[in-house]
DNA sequence: TTGACATGATACCATTTGGTATCTATTGAA
DNA sequence: TTCAATAGATACCAAATGGTATCATGTCAA
């Protein structure tokens, strides 16, 4: 069968991504999964703050956390980001023709450098 | 010479993203230039409310207004969409992976469905 | 069993945010 | 000139947000 997808709504997703240090923490758990404690260290902020950043994260599925005995891993979940992107990329027709104006006339500039 | 590029912080761009009401105006911009008015009959709110909204996706980068006599015509400027897009697909070798095994679980449930 | 450690939950606070109502300023046309 | 239409600015309000401090809970190990 072909996985349900759906996930939480893209509202969530981009009121997660909306907040500095939650795009920061993004970036750390892209690696590795890391403990409340592990991202917190990272911040200059109470480890409770950093706890209610990563409960707006899973609300916009960018993480998933996992308990394993005392501690609490968290990792990030991309596809969450991937459906941001999809989002995004419905403007590509609206931002291509402005690259590609660009483009030419980047290479026009550089062939009149050329002769002048 | 190469267009500076730079523009408005990529903050202020995903704050702009993080309002649905901002992500239909963005939508709405998307075809033809509109008015404050043209944009607020759109939704169920004051003018001025949409005004708001509209100075949020300019400090985003999102939004360019520009006055043409008695009103103000405001367009949608992609490129701060595309920035924001690029942002995230700084985490694409994330979830690239994740689907090409999704891709490879289809296809064994496919063949394993043409047997069974 | 008991205590240290990591986490979760809650109450509380200041600031920001989304919204309305209201007032002022331009502009176009009769 | 004068008036209606469009827009911008400001004051104000309720709710959401980001943060801290504090307390309760579960788990590992001596």
């Amino acid at each position: 069968m072909i996985p349900a997808q759906g996930g939480p709504d893209i509202q969530a997703t981009f009121r997660a991504l909306a907040d500095p240090t939650r795009r920061q923490i993004a970036a750390l758990l892209g690696d590795e999964e890391k403990t409340v404690a592990q991202v917190a260290s990272q911040f200059a902020m109470t480890r409770a703050a950093v706890k209610k950043h990563l409960v707006v994260m899973e609300e916009g599925g960018l993480v998933i956390s996992e308990h394993r005995g005392r501690e609490t891993l968290n990792r990030l979940e991309p596809l969450a980001l991937k459906r941001a992107a999809d989002w995004l990329r419905q403007f590509e027709r609206f931002w291509e023709p402005r690259l590609a104006a660009l483009k030419d006339a980047v290479e026009r500039d550089a062939k009149s450098g050329d002769k002048t």
